[in-house]
DNA sequence: GACAACTTGGCAAACGTTTGCCAAAGATGT
DNA sequence: ACATCTTTGGCAAACGTTTGCCAAGTTGTC
């Protein structure tokens, strides 16, 4: 009944390579490994020789069971829909393969069950190290947290301690759209954001919110508006409708995200207003596709591109034993 | 200098299960694996009770050891930048997890030499199986192909051979949108393609144009413009200047992919047409995206989102020993 | 009472790697 | 000549799993 399963292939191990030099496979596992000293420099070669001759290269399942732990790190992210963390995504195992690991990729679509039930597969494949992207509260997460693991949180805080973390200064970034809209003399300043929110967007709307305060406007009279949706272009269109239907107009939008942006824009679109125009739209992302398909769209640029060698630099810290706080890097608005 | 890797934690393994329930190692595989008729009820249930207790989950690493397979899928993928693939990637990897699997996601940027590098440490890693989006020819593919590993290609055929493939009908999505500017009685067709095409690339223009031939046009009265780039976008952003710039404006554009539309809409804007009016593009592709920030476009909707089922359920197939040769989805349009 | 057949479960080898420890041989110092 | 140290390299255990084989114990049949 059972299928039998057969190995793919033989594989060239240590042992072909001690046969062909004549050595024990102790000793070129120590070559291999770069303790050349543990050898005569004849047999360095000759080992050498060898394993060049039969192509060796060394197997990560025998090394990983041997050192208790993978050269797999797992990025945890929440929706790789989302070009912004596709391009993370896309940075960070450019960055990885560099220094020699593998990355495996998990989609949670932001669910805690989800993301547990990729925290426990990624423990036992004995990851060396978790790349967290926009992480949501979960028991494994607690877990993984207080284990000490080598973890690297992205774009969200730890919503449940700290911990390393890569992302931009979320609260001058907020900020930096309100002087924006302040400077050019806008009156009706919205802002648009999910209504379950993370970190990123709570310190985005509040260092919004706290500049325009700061600059003379009221509470009131900043339009406010959350949205529900599963993606963010949802929050986005969702949003729209209420800011768009109420007593005030806004003349200028602050969205926290590239994809609410773009919701936002097409319900002023079936609304009939100009984008720009009548509406100023500013969005916190600033994803290179904005250039080709919302030249309309003004954005705070996030260096998501670089994201993936931060991440990793962060990581080796970590492995080194050194302390990683966090990295904000900058970003470009204008 | 160099640093001593310590284990993260210990691991809990079958050991630990035959301990408490006081029986060996060997009973304690088996009933994990199953085999039930190799233990008394009694025992069963005691090592379940165990297994249960101290949370064992089977180690991935040692079974992959002992197997010579991993349980993990290598996706080998050519620009996860493109919503497209990171489409398949995400639903890919879902329909993989559900089936017990991990995937590793490998971006090769469409270059030759990364997809080795990456093909053969894939092959190290001892990974059950390969999923190729978009794959260029190289050497390594080549060794893959004959040596008989576990492959499905994605969207473009092996271009070194044959095997499984998922993908669409290419040649006839190309004549469709043949048959829609003829019907809508369109005079002065184009297609945009990249210059460097690919299988699925080449069959849809050459669906496109023998349609159009079927029905009446001349081979000069098609206006044919490939174009250079790293991305897509450059691609048709590119090959728009020479469309728009010659002797004859095309009233009804063929773009092989949505972001080669995005290119030429762009350079369409630059040149004050209007899309559409003036000219109407359409696409194949058809990402969710393009209802949100291009809804000038019309596209041929490959259903992306259900590419990982097919992809999962083509491995398994092959797994199985059986057969499996290609799996054309319809593609919706209009 | 003898013998076969089945049930139940353990032993040990194997997968590929790493590394602590030991042994042989050569080099150096007295 | 002897003690000591260094160089060179192998042995064997360990990581967690799977599985062929064997050894008891149980049941059934004549």
């Amino acid at each position: 009944m059972t299928m039998k399963r057969q190995p793919i292939r033989e594989y060239i191990s240590l042992a072909t390579v001690a046969a062909r030099a004549g050595v024990s496979v102790s000793t070129v596992s120590r070559i291999v490994n770069g303790e050349m000293r543990r050898a005569s420099p004849a047999t360095v070669a000759r080992v050498l020789d060898a394993i060049e001759a039969v192509g060796y290269r060394p197997n990560p399942v025998g090394r990983a069971l041997q050192r208790g732990q993978s050269q797999l790190v797992a990025m945890i992210a929440a929706n790789l829909d989302n070009p912004a963390m596709a391009t993370i995504a896309s940075s960070t195992e450019a960055a990885l393969r560099e220094a020699g690991y593998v990355m495996v990729l998990c989609d949670t679509h932001d669910r805690p069950e989800l993301q547990d039930e990729y925290l426990y597969a990624m423990r036992a494949q004995m990851v060396c190290g978790y790349v967290l992207v926009a992480a949501v509260p979960s028991r494994g997460l607690s877990e993984l947290s207080a284990s000490g693991a080598p973890t690297v949180f992205v774009s969200r805080r730890n919503p449940v301690g700290n911990g390393p973390f890569v992302g931009i200064d979320d609260c001058a970034a907020g900020a930096a759209v309100a002087d924006y809209f302040a400077n050019l003399g806008r009156r009706v300043p919205a802002v648009v954001f999910p209504r379950l929110g993370s970190s990123a967007s709570r310190d985005r709307v509040s260092g919004f919110l706290a500049k325009l305060r700061e600059r003379g406007w009221s509470d009131k009279a900043i339009i406010q508006a959350d949205g529900e949706g599963r993606s963010h272009l949802q929050v986005g269109y969702n949003a729209g409708a209420r800011i768009f239907g109420g007593s005030d107009t806004p003349d200028s939008i602050l969205c926290v995200s590239d994809q609410i942006a773009y919701g936002v824009n097409r319900r002023a679109l079936e609304r009939g207003l100009k984008i720009p125009g009548d509406c100023d739209i500013v969005s916190i992302d600033g994803t290179p596709l904005n250039q080709w398909v919302a030249p309309w769209l003004k954005s705070i640029e996030i260096p998501y591109a670089v994201y993936g060698a931060e991440i990793v630099a962060g990581l080796q810290l970590i492995w080194r034993g050194e302390s990683f706080g966090e990295r904000l890097l900058p970003y470009k608005f204008g």
